[in-house]
DNA sequence: AGCACGCCGACT
DNA sequence: GTCGGCGTGCTC
């Protein structure tokens, strides 16, 4: 820290805070002076608020009205490379660097005093009436060295009432003392328990030790089928990493899939490491930021927000499931954890890590320019061998009006119910079904703030906005016509096909997974756990079962409806049906026996469709990246979404008229401006929004012309305005 | 984000 | 006459 710069009492800095101001304000420095990068509370107006010393005080204003900085934070500073790094991104996704800031101290608290809190240990003072439960806590204290336990702790272990604990104190057998409550986290062995790994693995796994044990930056793709053991593979690099003394990240998509994890991570080096993502509680979030800084914490899994935490020594990045969209966040700022991961680990000389079965095209195109390393796992895991794909043609399947599973689909369930296998059974729709249609007048049933359906959850006899997740009663009659007793749900959802299924198969014990039908993630993956332990016949999910959960019982995978989403003028459509089916379909057949996959389609010819079934992965990512090429697309472009939504539906059409007739800036990088254009859904929550695509030339200064573009219009107030660059979809 | 200032409608 | 509506603008 040597070449930080330091700041004496009384001379001016400017200090960056999470107000939205879009510049730094001047302060002086406090008594006893300040570092660069110190976290401090700055007057503001009438408030205090938190901020960072960005740097020297850039002045140009009344130096009488500067104040003083009112106090240093007790907490490490920002280091120059996290400055650096939210810079950079905020360039990138032409996000305000307040609002950067605000991702970067997403812990609570940070300006309290360390909160402390009571332990007890080992005492001196001798007594006489020893009696059992007395022997216990002392026994439990014997047994566990030095160490100090919380009451609740301790008392659980020895298995007696607080009060015997206290009763001891009073004695001075035990003594009690306050202590941080912020403790670094338990530590892990890189070497705690060996994993027995097959030759194709431990070649991938020394590939990745070599990357991260060697100097500065660097991504690898790590590409295995599912069941191919890639997180054994990258707990090595993460092992490797924890050797050298440097801090790892594992991202993962959903927290769903901790708990599993942090069981793997917790045989692998004998304890858990930090954890992050909305469900951790206010205080251990304070403790994992505060630990992260002061190099307490050498393992973090978490979501992607997990990326701005402020790490001492990063060595690692693992973005898991690199494909999922969920690394895309759709709110608030824009970005995409898995390109800000890259981004980050080459501004702190770490090495990357993308692990999927299914790369995204960006990755695999990057592998293939030769940016990224490449690493890849072949063969599944033990005896298991990918499951058989086939296609069910529907246009040649009888299957009757309103029914969805064919004929083909329900004699393999039989066989495999026959045989005590489990099936699983996809379809991408939430509820029971998609619309909800008066037979009388041809009236669907829309939402009130939003241009969306409103589909129907028979579970909890509501109409649901997707949307905005308004509900409402089912009408017994028509709010249009009022004719009664005409309203029809149409088409599938998994609701409905339960229902199907249920009559199909009235014996079979049926489990219906979709994310809406839980509380919460821990009331799920005890769901998902009761039904890999065999403890149904039929499994009936969404989306949701794609990612990661193992079932090992499970034999028959059959895709109801593998054509949605095969249409549309969505660039990404393919690349994400392919992808979701490749990943369904893996989860049949993970251990011994070898699973079958149906997917019932009506373009069984589709070069989609066939990929899938051929498992040439190659040759469609290859099609794929020449199709892209040849449109200018992304990753062989570069492409900006920007949304504009207001109340009004006049005032929101006029300023994005006016932006489309004054181009300018984005005509002299040859840039395309298309629109404006209603959004597809063109009203949510009561706010009408209008979308225009920027389509430029991968290497120019796109940014730099949006910004120049947009300084030139005054967005009213009711207007709010979202750039973003790299969207997902393009709808 | 807050919180001030400031300029127009229905009330004691 | 005044209380208060929330549009506009500032915070070192």
């Amino acid at each position: 820290m040597s070449d930080v710069l330091f700041f004496h009492e009384g001379t001016l800095v400017t200090v960056l805070t999470a107000q939205p101001i879009d510049r730094t304000l001047d302060y002086k420095a406090p008594e006893g002076g300040c570092f660069a990068g110190a976290f401090v509370e700055v007057p503001l107006g009438p408030r205090k608020v938190i901020g960072v010393v960005w740097g020297a005080g850039i002045g140009g204003f009344d130096l009488s009205k500067a104040r003083a900085i009112l106090r240093v934070l007790d907490v490490a500073p920002m280091r120059g490379e996290m400055q650096q790094f939210l810079h950079r991104m905020a360039d990138y996704t032409l996000t305000p660097m307040s609002a950067m800031l605000r991702l970067a101290t997403r812990a609570p608290g940070l300006g309290d005093a360390p909160s402390m809190r009571k332990v007890y240990r080992m005492g001196s003072g001798e007594f006489d009436r020893k009696t059992d439960a007395r022997k216990r806590v002392l026994a439990v204290l014997g047994e566990y060295g030095g160490a100090a336990f919380t009451l609740g702790e301790l008392a659980e272990l020895a298995g007696v009432t607080s009060s015997v604990v206290k009763g001891l104190v009073k004695l001075g057998a035990v003594v009690e003392e306050n202590s941080p409550r912020d403790l670094p986290f338990a530590h892990l062995q890189a070497d705690f328990s060996g994993v027995e790994l097959t030759k194709e693995q431990s070649m991938a796994a020394t590939a990745l030790r070599d990357a991260v044990s060697g100097e500065g930056y660097g991504t690898t793709l790590l590409k295995g089928v599912t069941g191919s053991g890639k997180t054994e593979v990258y707990l090595e690099a993460v092992a490797e990493c924890l050797r050298k003394g440097q801090q790892a990240l594992v991202l993962l998509p959903e927290i769903a899939l901790t708990a599993e994890f942090l069981t793997r991570v917790e045989a692998r080096f004998g304890a858990k490491p930090g954890e992050w993502h909305s469900g951790v509680t206010m205080t251990e979030r304070r403790r994992l930021w505060k630990m992260c800084g002061e190099g307490g914490v050498q393992l973090v899994v978490g979501a992607r927000s997990a990326l701005f935490l402020p790490y001492r020594d990063l060595g690692l990045i693992v973005v898991d499931e690199e494909h999922d969209t969920s690394y895309k966040q759709e709110d608030g700022v824009l970005y995409n954890a898995r390109d800000m991961s890259v981004l980050r680990a080459s501004l702190c000389s770490a090495q990357v890590v993308l692990a999927s079965a299914t790369p995204s095209l960006e990755t695999w195109a990057n592998a293939e320019a030769g940016k990224y390393k490449r690493v890849e796992l072949t063969s599944r895991f033990g005896a298991a061998v990918l499951p058989d794909m086939q296609a069910i043609d529907m246009r040649v399947q009888k299957t009757l009006k309103g029914r969805w599973v064919s004929p083909a689909l329900q004699y393999a369930v039989q066989q495999r119910l026959e045989t005590k296998e489990q099936s699983l059974l996809f379809i991408n729709r939430r509820g029971y079904a998609p619309t909800t249609i008066c037979r009388a007048c041809g009236h669907q049933v829309g939402c009130d703030h939003c241009d969306a359906r409103m589909v129907e959850h028979r579970f909890q006899k509501r109409l649901m906005c997707h949307q905005c997740g308004e509900t409402k009663p089912i009408p017994e009659a028509c709010p249009k016509c009022e004719v009664e007793g005409k309203m029809a749900p149409v088409g599938p959802g998994v609701e409905r096909l339960a229902e199907e299924v249920t009559t199909l198969f009235p014996d079979a014990k049926i489990a219906i997974l979709s994310s809406d039908l839980f509380g919460s993630a821990r009331a799920l993956k005890q769901r998902i756990d009761e039904i890999a332990a065999g403890g149904c016949d039929i499994i009936i999910g969404t989306q949701m079962v794609a990612k990661g959960h193992n079932f090992p019982h499970l034999t028959l995978v059959g895709v109801i409806d593998a054509d949605l989403g095969l249409q549309g003028s969505d660039l990404r459509a393919a690349e994400r049906t392919f992808q979701l089916m490749r990943q369904v379909a893996g989860r049949a057949g993970r251990v011994e026996k070898k699973g079958l996959a149906l997917m019932q389609t009506y373009q069984p010819e589709h070069p989609v469709i066939r990929a899938i079934l051929s498992g040439d992965e190659e040759e469609f990512w290859a099609a794929e990246a020449r199709e892209r090429e040849a449109a200018g697309v992304p990753p062989y472009g570069r492409m900006a979404g920007v949304i504009l939504s207001c109340p009004d539906v006049a005032t929101v059409f006029d300023l994005a008229n006016d932006m489309a007739r004054r181009d300018g800036p984005l005509r002299d990088i040859d840039a395309q401006l298309f629109g404006p254009v209603a959004a597809p859904i063109a009203r949510v929550r009561g706010r009408h929004r209008v979308r225009m695509l920027i389509k430029a030339d991968k290497a120019v200064p796109l940014q730099k012309a949006i910004t120049t573009w947009m300084a030139q219009f005054k967005v009213p107030n009711s207007v709010r305005l979202a750039i973003d660059i790299d969207p997902q979809s393009f709808l």
